[in-house]
DNA sequence: AGAGGAAGTGGACAGGTTGTCCGCTTGCCT
DNA sequence: AGGCAAGCGGACAACCTGTCCACTTCCTCT
């Protein structure tokens, strides 16, 4: 690719963010501390910390982001979307073509693989009462409450309450305090997934 | 009762509870402002209102409970309390005799309509990790895993993953932000209890 | 290529909160 | 009645939040 081709492509990508490319640096820098922060230290960091372990100011941060949990579902939202992917056009258990019950299931084990993976992220998404105002959790919520409409039910109530043992702050609890294995977590949600028909 | 009993039951109590004349007021001045302070501003209350609106010092607020959850766990004890005493031995079919279902839905609508009665308490006394610490989510724990191990099953992480609907922060989702109504809550929540046997 | 303008940047500021400390007051026991 | 210990409240330092503004950097247009 020539040295041209690659401004002519930064530059359409700059327009496209409508994101000068300091700005976008400056983007990489505090997602990158972010990560590196929540991992390191949990999901109690502040504005501040967060700004100076990006080599950033604090209102080119507020610029950005209004507060330390946007920063978290920023980063949690690029492993969100591709399951998201897998949900909707993924193959089954996951995808469509498999009963309500399964593919409930397969999506418990698919959320359990995520917090595994993520959880000082996912802790750090909600801090506060950010649970239910995010985006993921409307797309969550759809996906189960169309799982119950096909088993032949409407009950919206149902789906929070088969998503709540999804909450991150349970998942560290039963892991970290109790001592609880990944398959005991996935197993008791598998055992939850029964309220719907096989 | 003559004065003199009256001052003899004050003393016997005074050094029972091993706290001061003065201080026992003053506690009652904090837990009465906080009940207020909770029903009016909502949970997000800080040790300086509340020391404030009781008419009392920070740090004679901070000598008996160490942040804004203790106080708002105090006071949902009272009510706590009662019910745990029903469950323990009360009546069927929230107390013993009943199938471990019928007791698992008995004690969802007991919660329920204690969450109904004490959001913004509930809310409060969970700011944030503080869920699991407090001692009536071992006893709702405790008391939900007797029930699976009555159904032949044995499944902590059941226990837990049943007990997660009754988070504060999605009731208060559920009734304000989705507009459910209590009976729909409920009605989920049995549906969640068929998991155990009849 | 360079100049103008807009977007981006960072330091500073005010307001508020937390947890602790210490000198004074108050209640209780003898 | 007096002494002692528990209780009290104001003050303090440290921190965090959200905003503002003067300066800098980048992009675009000629």
């Amino acid at each position: 690719m020539s040295s041209y081709a690659v401004v002519m492509a930064e530059n359409l990508l700059a327009s496209a963010s409508a994101e000068r490319a300091d700005a976008a640096a400056n983007r990489q820098r505090i997602l990158a501390a972010a990560e590196r922060l929540f991992a390191e230290r949990g999901p109690q960091i502040s504005m501040t910390e967060l700004a100076s372990a990006a080599g950033v100011g604090r209102a080119t941060l507020y610029r950005r982001y209004p507060d330390v949990t946007s920063v978290a579902v920023a980063l949690l939202d690029v492993h969100e979307q591709q399951l998201q992917q897998q949900m909707i056009s993924g193959p089954p258990p996951l995808g469509p073509g498999a009963s309500p019950r399964r593919r409930l299931q397969a999506f418990y084990d698919a959320m359990i693989d995520l917090l595994e993976q993520h959880l000082p992220l996912a802790l750090g998404a909600e801090q506060g009462a950010t649970r239910f105002a995010t985006g993921a959790y409307g797309f969550w919520r759809t996906f189960v409450i169309s799982l119950i409409r096909a088993a032949g039910r409407q009950d919206d109530a149902l789906a929070d309450a088969l998503l709540a043992p999804l909450a991150p702050e349970l998942y560290r609890y039963q892991r970290q305090d109790r001592g609880q294995t990944v398959s005991q977590v996935k197993g008791a949600l598998a055992r939850l997934a029964h309220v719907l028909p096989e």
